[in-house]
DNA sequence: ATGGCGTACACCGTACGA
């Protein structure tokens, strides 16, 4: 099975690209970002008559999930880290059929952060750990599952186009890069770096000074994988062409192909 | 140090993203 993960930065201004997408690449289920729809504007109609059943959480202007799934069939959806006060909508997650049992999908818009030491970065701390207990509790009732989504975190020097000049800033401290090895340390592995990887792979361009052409971006759009789903991970790729596109959001979706 | 771009809301600019 296929499943990606996309952060569209307005749905109602990218759905064309994204039922195109759909249609040339046939995943079974997508996870959204920044769809930037209050619940009553989501498009589920031309969702639907793509063939793709749809979960979706979000709010004006800001934020916005959604969970889209091939077929349509999907139970205990979740939305948000239960017991976790959050005005913004980040999480959306639900459990859908796959070859090797329940699958538990679990898509998330992590916050970005701003500025190390700002209020918007002890919020990103806080909803970091908010997430993260959750999961744990998560991982013992669903031993497949996946947490897919845009992390707002470059793992790794070797993720970043400028490590230098990107040093202790947002996505790069060492307190954002700490709260992505916590979740390794669940027992969930980066499905793209269980592959050799060519280097200079991002998954964002700053729209701005021609980042997109000149390959100046981030690797911050992440799919973790459980333990017992790392032996069946065929391939994850990020797919640059829906960047290439007229009004393109500023990430390209990522891509995991699972045996089932 | 700033602004470069894009989106939304709504006002003719501001907030935010990364």
């Amino acid at each position: 099975m296929k499943l990606a993960t996309w952060n569209v930065n307005s749905l109602s201004v990218r759905l064309p690209q994204l039922l195109a997408w759909l249609e040339a690449n046939a995943p079974d289920a997508v996870a959204l970002q920044e769809t930037k729809l209050t619940d009553d504007k989501f498009p589920h109609a031309q969702l639907q008559a793509a063939g793709y059943g749809a979960q979706w959480f979000g709010q004006k202007t800001y934020n916005g999930v959604a969970l889209l799934v091939r077929g349509g069939a999907a139970a205990g959806v979740q939305r948000n880290v239960p017991g976790f006060q959050d005005e913004q909508a980040r999480v959306i997650a639900a459990t859908v059929a796959a070859g090797h049992g329940p699958l538990r999908v679990i898509g998330a818009y992590f916050p970005n952060g701003q500025e190390p030491g700002s209020d918007k970065f002890a919020y990103k701390m806080r909803w970091c750990d908010a997430l993260r207990e959750w999961l744990r509790s998560e991982l013992a009732t669903h031993e497949n599952l996946v947490l897919m989504g845009d992390f707002n975190v470059a793992p790794e020097d070797r993720d970043v186009f400028d490590p230098v000049a990107w040093a202790g800033q947002i996505h790069c401290t060492d307190e954002e890069r700490t709260q992505f090895r916590a979740l390794l340390e669940l027992g969930l592995h980066d499905a793209f770096r269980l592959f050799e990887q060519p280097p200079k792979v991002w998954s964002w361009w700053d729209y701005r000074n021609l980042a997109f052409r000149k390959n100046q971006g981030l690797r911050i759009d992440h799919i973790l994988v459980s333990e017992s789903l790392k032996a069946q991970v065929r391939a994850c790729t990020v797919d640059k062409a829906p960047r290439k596109n007229e009004r393109p959001s500023d990430h390209a979706p990522v891509v995991v192909e699972i045996d089932s």
